[in-house]
DNA sequence: CTATGGCACGGATT
DNA sequence: AATCCGTGCCATAG
């Protein structure tokens, strides 16, 4: 049973339908670059900055689902939005297919790992994780892309817990690290230099010039700053050689030589992700909140000031114009697609996965893309491509890749964990084999082995003495 | 002899 | 067409 495919009559369509799949595999992250890209190269595409309701296309006033579309759903359904989202961590952060976030990292040594190692004593068991999430999601300059209130709502931290993991994570070895940009960096070297010569009267200058004139600064406009701050110019051109002499405006590379892909990519921690889940804050119990992040702020439409300009432009001007115009909206028109293609398979996702999503891995029901394909009337590899390279972040604050919504063997190997973690003495292979058959699962001895070590279960054998809560580190 | 891990094959999935 | 996954068979370690 086929779904029509209307548009096999325009020239556009093959062209339509190759570029929504090159967008569709794109993580928000590159999504982001290849708009960005598109819009610099042509003038018809503008982006505005007010959202709109993807479903209704009215205005939407508060971020959140559209008040009109979200009231006419049903209690049931997820309700799925676009979200309106500034930028995404940059980098190369690839997010690998089998990233787990308790998974051990088999790690370079690297700035993170660095960090967390001087943290250890200090931290504070519970704000571990937090500090690895962030740690990870700074850009090549050791800075946060995401205010940290973003990063409250993502990990859903207490925004106290936030702010005292950033202050922990700041003051420890490259000092400044995780602050939002070169400015707060200084200052907070600043602070640590004060703490050690109280008396420096110098340091009280340089922060003046940092906290105040900050741009002057880069300028090298030392008059200005000396006048607007009635310090001497010699005063301040002393200050400003102790900020040189002393402070780094980029922690990350102070460290690290080159500074590029210092920190980035650790493929088994994921970064901003692309998708929020969240409880519905009204009714905890009710349908899931579904957000899928923009690549921007704001919308990506045909500027109508050029479609009129192109209409009426004389022929030199039209031809080249036209081009950018179909250019401009054959992309447009992809992106809704995306978003579309996001929003059903969203809507379908977390319809049919409610249990794995709120009650963890074993509820996860068995999937194929090719079946959710069908559903929605689209080709599997459509689906294929939406599913890769995204991640989700679910209401109890664990980033997942998508893929592993379709992961088959998912459930078993969270009850294989479980009969291990409760046994008293250790079960071998076959009678766990049997054990899950009681469970109506009937796989072979041999597949047990291989997911146990998957899951870094060893061999009954090995498995002696009992060792709970020894699997994190 | 038993429990496991390695290799490889075939079918399902992408 | 390429890849992934479950499984069977067999060698090997205990």
């Amino acid at each position: 049973m086929f779904q029509i495919q209307d548009q096999s009559l325009r020239p556009l369509a093959t062209a339509h339908l190759a570029q929504t799949m090159s967008l569709l595999v794109l993580s928000n992250q590159d999504l982001r670059e290849e708009i960005l890209h598109e819009i610099s190269s042509n003038p018809a595409l503008e982006i505005v900055d007010e959202s709109v309701c993807p479903s209704c296309h009215r205005p939407l006033r508060s971020p959140g689902p559209c008040p009109a579309c979200s009231a006419a759903r049903s209690q049931d359904e997820p309700i799925v939005f676009l979200s309106p989202r500034e930028s995404f961590a940059p980098g190369r952060s690839r997010s690998s297919e089998d990233g787990l976030a308790d998974q051990e990292p088999a790690a370079p040594e690297d700035l993170s790992l660095s960090v967390l190692r001087q943290l250890a004593a200090d931290i504070r068991p519970e704000d571990r994780k937090l500090a690895v999430y962030i740690l990870s999601s700074l850009d090549d300059n050791g800075f946060l892309q995401d205010p940290p209130v973003m990063l409250a709502r993502l990990t859903r931290s207490p925004m106290e817990q936030v702010t005292r993991v950033l202050d922990l994570i700041s003051h420890t070895d490259p000092p400044g690290l995780a602050t939002s940009g070169p400015r707060d960096a200084l200052l907070v070297q600043l602070d640590l230099i004060q703490q050690e010569e109280p008396e420096n009267l110098i340091i009280g200058y340089a922060r003046q010039i940092i906290l105040t004139l900050f741009s002057e600064l880069g300028k090298k406009d030392y008059e200005t700053i000396s006048r607007k701050l009635k310090i001497s110019l010699q005063k301040v051109r002393t200050a400003v050689q102790f900020i040189h002499d002393n402070l780094n405006p980029y922690p990350a590379s102070a460290y690290w030589g080159s500074g590029r892909q210092a920190i980035a990519a650790d493929p088994n921690i994921y970064h901003t992700p692309d998708i929020l889940i969240s409880h519905n804050p009204v009714d905890p119990e009710g349908a899931l909140v579904v957000e899928i992040f923009a690549p921007i702020y704001g919308w990506l439409r045909v500027n109508p000031l050029f479609r009129k300009a192109a209409a009426s432009a004389e022929d030199s001007k039209s031809d080249a114009w036209g081009k950018h115009l179909d250019r401009a909206n054959l992309f447009v028109k992809c992106m809704q697609q995306r978003n579309n293609t996001m929003r059903q398979l969203m809507e379908i996702l977390v319809g049919k996965q409610r249990n794995f999503i709120l009650r963890g891995d074993r509820e996860l029901s068995p999937m194929t893309r090719a079946a959710i394909a069908e559903e929605i009337g689209v080709h599997e590899s459509t689906i294929s491509r939406a599913v890769s390279s995204k991640s989700v972040a679910l209401p109890d604050g664990r980033i997942i890749p998508l893929s592993r919504f379709f992961d088959r063997s998912l459930s078993v190997r969270d009850r294989i964990k479980d009969i291990v973690r409760k046994e008293t003495k250790p079960y071998t292979d076959e009678q766990i084999v049997e054990l899950l058959r009681k469970q109506n699962i009937s796989i072979a001895r041999r597949t047990v082995a291989k997911y146990r070590s998957i899951e870094g279960i060893l061999p009954a054998r090995l498995r002696h003495k009992k060792a709970p809560a020894a699997a994190r580190v």
